[in-house]
DNA sequence: CAAGTTGTCTTGAATTATTCAAAACAACTG
DNA sequence: CAGTTGTTTTGAATAATTCAAGACAACTTG
């Protein structure tokens, strides 16, 4: 995705495009599931002027504007993603942390339903996996053989 | 359940017994969904000289030891309750981050395997659910009435 | 029941992720 | 091109949680 696309999608949301917004968006396509942190090293070689903060900011306005996703698994700070829209979950990592797309179960959403809402109104489910990622298996085995 | 009750169930799983301890499964059984802060709070009258600190090293022992279930609701600091292996779920609300417990929603969890784990071994599905609590429907309710 | 061992609690401080605030600055409007 | 609005920079503060060391208490063993 160029830059010029990425400004697209911006004033589409109707944001200003400003360099570092560009950038995040762009890091984003790139590393998926990325923190702020992860985000901010992505960007500062083409950004050298910027700073944590500022991707914080960028993140709440993107976020915001709903051109990504804040995902908080526990145990981890918060993530970010571009794909949105879809009702896509998420499986973690538990040794390592590491986050993979899951597409929406059964088809749509039918088990999302809570029975009893008890006079809650939902607008969100949310479904998240745990388990071990294909590498941390090889780790944890390769340990237990010593 | 009385103190002795806790007793036997500290006991039970090979867990020393201690004042803070039962203070805090005690406190628990009373309000459940609660953090740290809460906990500390509501124990700190029958135990005058405990700190937070030990609350957190408690709830990290009994937390480990199966007798307690960790929460972390995106947004909120992480909360502890004493219902434990059934497989139930939660209900947050958005405003005012009150916790409900929703038993789970098709009988068994059928809907939660994921379609394609992608080599993850899957052991827990985390279902959460986001909406209005009753009480900040009428307060935004009322909000809106002005 | 007394002494020892192991593990827990207390005290104090550090860490990490995140947010707040004010001033400098830049993007879109007309 | 100038103005307005909103964004970024800079610096600091906050909140939840964790780390570490010594004091202490619970269960075990004799």
């Amino acid at each position: 995705m160029t830059d010029a696309a990425l400004a697209d999608t911006l004033r589409e949301a109707g944001l200003k495009v400003t360099e570092p917004r560009v950038a995040v968006l762009s890091a984003l396509t790139d590393i998926p599931h990325s923190d702020a942190d992860t985000i901010f090293g992505a960007v500062l070689p083409s950004l050298p002027g910027t700073s944590l903060q500022a991707v914080y900011g960028v993140l709440a306005a993107l976020t915001t504007a709903g051109l990504l996703r804040k995902i908080e698994p526990a145990g981890s700070s918060a993530l970010y993603e571009r794909r949105i829209g879809d009702n896509h979950h998420h499986l973690v990592c538990t040794e390592c942390g590491a986050v993979r797309d899951v597409d929406c179960v059964v088809g749509q959403a039918p088990c999302l339903t809570p029975s009893e809402a008890g006079g809650f109104t939902v607008h969100t489910a949310e479904v998240n996996f745990w388990g071990v990622c294909p590498d941390c298996q090889s780790a944890l085995k390769q340990k237990s053989a010593d």
